[in-house]
DNA sequence: AAATAATGTTAGGCAAATCTAACAAATATT
DNA sequence: AATATTTGTTAGATTTGCCTAACATTATTT
């Protein structure tokens, strides 16, 4: 059984790695960073991760999870998206408010209670932000990493995800009257600092290339542009 | 903020005191075996809250919590109580099984969250013991403490709630086919050890009397019997 | 009243998770 | 290459919540 801390620490290293795509893995302050705590405490935590086989480290190193530290971090981003929805889609809260209270739920342990709330919620593919929820085996399915940033002047995508968690970010994206799933028109892009105007449901903003990078997208415009088929491992 | 450990001994007090009418206090034993944690252990805790003002105690004397300390306790209880209701309603948990969730749920700091799953619930007056759950106010009202053990031959009484809430009594109870509002026929009781036969929805059961202890009955036949009117203070 | 049992307290210690301060290694800058 | 900066490690200390073992007090029996 996993402390309440370790699962913190599993999670994060989790995000600094799998979900960032970063492979060699995180650093030791990095990941001080990522969790408010000193380096010298994230140093003895990966010794002890490293000791229970969930993380792999060598001093001067860069830590990575092990399969089975991947199995439980993973578990605990389920719980973590599922009670956000939960939140978020039956106790009506708003989408800046979820992931405060999920990181309390996220470390209630019932394998009994996870299921039975997947269910009550309708087996849920995304959560509040957008954000994959992984399967009840543990695996998570990658998304799009495209950003509005990308996007093509004049073309029209669709709003994915939101990169940060924030509560000031999402209550700015409120502002601007974007949600999940609205179609955002790309009218223009300043070369010099790249502020784009978008037009979302009939309502034009201004928004910065800091706003830009934290908007996930996928395009069908883009994507007809690209072949459709990427054969891997076509030949041989 | 207090902490989780704190919590559960606010708790203990709680039942310990309040809900067994017990009103000098418990002690520091007792405390121990409620919590199953050692004397020393307790005794620690009793004079940390007691600096904290949550808990009166003295050497060697009972202890109890000061109106500060029961306003927490009472609120822990409250999402206890709305947590198990809403595993059992929403989730459909069986009711031998949503104790032991709660006891982690309960936890969770975040009032708007309880207050949500209060009215997600239809703010429920009751958890699926039979238990009352305190109001959003930190108050805890008084019911009926008589169990069936006490119940008069050919009265007819209705169960109200249980006292024990371990999962094996849980099950035993559903065994005999009984549940909270249905109505209990006592057919007879053996004086020698109070072995009693009762009726519920039309089946006889035989059950000791620690199973009637643990059952707590409303009867509006011993209700007829007594004065309706308790006139306190009636004079002054 | 004395002996016994039950209950409660204290002292000292341990493990988990954190910190600070000093030091070491790796990386970047000049 | 030398120096400076960033990153990582170690040692030692602290806090919380728990323990055991010894001792003290209070309650119950005889
Ligand atoms: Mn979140
Ligand atoms: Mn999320
Ligand atoms: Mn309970
Ligand atoms: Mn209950």
């Amino acid at each position: 059984m996993l402390s309440y801390t370790e699962e913190n620490y599993l999670k994060a290293l989790l995000q600094l790695t799998v979900e960032k795509g970063n492979k060699e893995g995180a650093g030791t302050n990095e990941l001080a960073v990522h969790l408010n705590l000193k380096p010298a405490t994230a140093n003895d935590m990966l010794k002890k991760l490293k000791e229970k086989k969930l993380v792999e480290y060598e001093k001067y190193g860069k830590s990575s999870l092990t399969r089975e530290g991947r199995r439980l971090a993973t578990d605990v981003v389920r719980k973590h998206r599922l009670w956000e929805t939960f939140l978020f889609e039956k106790l009506a809260f708003a989408w800046d408010e979820v992931h405060e209270v999920a990181e309390q739920l996220e470390h209630i342990q019932s394998k009994k209670l996870v299921d039975k709330l997947d269910e009550f919620l309708g087996f849920p593919g995304f959560d509040p932000h957008g954000d994959v929820i992984p399967n009840a085996r543990g695996e998570l399915q990658m998304r799009s990493t495209k950003t509005l940033h990308e996007e093509v002047v004049n073309h029209r995508c669709t709003m994915v995800a939101v990169k940060d968690n924030a509560a000031s970010f999402l209550q700015y994206v409120n502002q601007v009257g974007l949600r999940i799933n609205d179609t955002i028109h790309v009218l223009s892009r300043q070369p010099y600092d790249d502020l784009m105007e978008i037009e979302v449901n009939g309502k034009k903003s201004s928004i910065s290339s800091r706003f830009a990078e934290n908007i996930v997208v996928s395009c069908k415009d883009c994507d007809i542009a690209k072949p459709k088929i990427k054969s891997l491992n076509a030949i041989k």
